[in-house]
DNA sequence: CCAGATTTCTTTAGGGTTCAAGTAATTGGC
DNA sequence: GCCAATTACTTGAACCCTAAAGAAATCTGG
């Protein structure tokens, strides 16, 4: 069988170079996105991606989230949620204060102004991502989420493995 | 027709909640398996993802390559890829000499010692990546390079189109 | 030849990011 | 009630990253 014999002197013994070139390429895609997300988020409204990010993150709940949960939700660090919250504050982006019930939780909401601009960025975010994945049929949208809840649910596994 | 009243009331106008959903899975997926990988190059070599994929790039080529050619390939600045190469000289993988010809440029390579350390870690590197990807069959691979190949493709119309 | 444009790299200022160590508050077992 | 463990956050050191401005070398059109 000729694929057999092929097969045998290409791919030897163990050869993951497809799963190489997947992960190169997944990476390429999502630094291409996020560059051309960053580089728009900037010219037009003068923010950082973390900064929009992290805003996202607290529209979604009108009564404010504690640090630790915005750092899990981003998938940060603890001490990078401390700047980030920090330079927000100082802008007026957002609202900080110290948990009644635990004085060690800060809890943080998006100010009035914070909610305003951040539903303004939102509403042309929402158009660039369309335009950017603009030539995926609905099919390749499907097809792709399903791909990629596949694919973190790998990765997943194979993190807790290590860590455990 | 019932799908067509439903697909009015629930999207209207312009909704490309869709594509937002895909981008967070497809930035989620990334960020996962990148601290993944960030983690074990630590844990194992003590040495920086981005210290990796440099020294992967100048794998690739005997002969070395300018820092332009890097800063193409890695899809980041030129100030970063100098402050890079200058840690990677200092710790004795690289070497970089002023090319003969062109007195700008400065020509980068693996140093012995380097090369030898780089195939040492891209050897495990390999199995990290096969184990992350381990739950996806060879058709998942194959669909998953396909649809990222058009989604990349996508993206760079939209880039060149802001761009221009 | 030579002045202006371009290219290659470096520098600087300002963020963003991690990890590890440290502080303060709370919880839980005894 | 008290002390140890845990939890929430902050700090500090080191690195990564970008954009913009600048320096040096090269190229190009006249």
């Amino acid at each position: 069988m000729i694929l057999d014999s092929e097969t045998k002197a290409t791919e030897l013994p163990d050869d993951h170079r497809d799963e190489i070139r997947l992960w190169l390429r997944l990476l390429t895609c999502t630094t291409l996105i996020e560059g051309e997300v960053r580089s728009r988020l900037r010219e037009r409204f003068d923010v950082t991606l973390p900064r929009f990010d992290l805003m996202a993150q607290l529209d979604k709940v009108p009564d404010g989230m504690t640090l630790s949960d915005v750092s899990k939700r981003m998938m940060v660090s603890n001490g990078n949620v401390t700047g980030l919250v920090e330079r927000l504050v100082e802008s007026g982006h957002i609202d900080r204060r110290t948990s009644d019930a635990d004085r060690r939780v800060q809890v943080i909401r998006l100010t009035k102004a914070g909610r305003a601009e951040f539903r303004k960025m939102a509403a042309e975010h929402e158009l660039w991502i369309a335009d950017i994945f603009g030539e995926l049929t609905p099919k390749d949208v499907r097809e792709l989420m399903r791909l990629l809840a596949k694919t973190k649910g790998s990765a997943q596994k194979s993190a807790k493995a290590r860590t455990a």
